[in-house]
DNA sequence: TTTTGTGAAGTTTTTCACAGCG
DNA sequence: CGCTGTGAAAAACTTCACAAAA
């Protein structure tokens, strides 16, 4: 079956949002209640968990622990990823950082960067080594994800690196640029002044009317 | 006349392109090229264009310097945003320095963090002050954009002490997390972790076909 | 009675296909 | 002739509304 990617985006918010319920300790929740919390209608709600089964009960609503772990067996491949980052800039340490990342879902196996300084050390106990050396390391050590926080003028020539390794299936990229790759391999973009440009000119236009 | 929401998106990406064609000194551009090297149809980049007027020439293609000018009224409004920025962890610090908030279009009014260390002193040249004192300098500094890169937790806070300074009237969030605001107030959000999931969910499902 | 699951209706967005203009 | 601008068709996504289960 196909799940279309607004689905996926939703439930990304239904698995974080059940596991603050299951901390709670909250037992049962209703599509109603679930919508309220995150801003989404109640019968898109129940749509979209309707996709993969029966998980809810009439009368009564979602049993939350079961939810979720429904939820993360639909999202969640039973698997870790190995994930590699170029360009270890502000930007890319605070990906190092951040929550997403924290997961045991991935394993962190290496850093790029043109900077010399960096490249050769171990940051935050992983490895950086020379934008040159790209698409042999992520070879060999069979990189599957590519996390790209490079300047917009070096995206390209990273996700070419990517594509020559023959393992990177998938990169999310937070460069301002639009990245152009061979079929068959998966690009999702975080965009920040895309975002931003958004909510300027939403503003705008309420300003306006 | 209203804009959809994926039409300002490819706005945004068309106003970056033109840019750079214009820094390469092409005069001309076909829809057809715009969308090979965006990705996107060229009946789609034709469409999106002509909601607000007639610009291309039939038979050639679009002026380059006409259109950029042109998408350029369309997004940008003739002011600057006077913005504030929650949250000087290494995310925040990424964004200070980050090619989008360079533009001539913002100025970053204020920082606020709860760590003392910074509340007070200057970053970036930026004053810093603390968590406490966020509704209070952002009603006088009259603060219209907040940008927010604080923990998941904090969000909520940072968002009700936004409707309270009376003066904000869009967020962007960064926080892996969903928030609640008050109908008129425009909320986009930057959540890293949902657009990995999505990257992750769709190159298992390729795995598994 | 309450709340799910779901066809059917409605809305939004994309794509097609071609007339019309330079 | 080539490429835009645009109605009309198609596809994608959301909402409605109600039967059915607990």
């Amino acid at each position: 079956m196909k799940v279309a990617e607004p689905t996926v985006e939703r439930l990304v918010q239904y698995y974080r949002l059940l596991g603050q319920l299951h901390e709670e300790g909250r037992r049962v929740v209703s599509s109603q209640q679930i919508g309220e919390m995150l801003g989404i209608k109640a019968s898109q709600v129940r749509k979209d968990l309707s996709y993969f089964g029966e998980i809810g009960k009439r009368g009564v609503g979602y049993h939350v622990d079961r939810l979720y772990e429904h939820v993360m067996t639909i999202l969640s491949p039973p698997r870790v990823w190995r994930i590699a980052l170029a360009g270890v800039g502000h930007l890319g340490a605070a990906l190092l950082g951040h929550t997403a990342f924290k997961s045991e879902k991935f394993h962190m196996e290496a850093l790029f960067d043109v900077d010399p300084e960096k490249a050769g050390r171990e940051i935050l106990g992983v490895p950086c080594y020379p934008f040159e050396d790209m698409a042999a390391v992520m070879g060999e050590k069979k990189i599957e994800v590519l996390i790209l926080s490079v300047p917009a003028a070096a995206a390209q020539a990273c996700v070419d690196k990517a594509v020559e390794s023959g393992t990177v299936r998938g990169i999310l990229t937070f460069a301002p640029t639009t990245v152009v790759v061979p079929e068959g391999l998966l690009v999702y973009s975080v965009d920040i002044s895309v975002e931003l440009e958004k909510l300027l000119f939403y503003l705008k236009e309420k300003e306006e009317r």
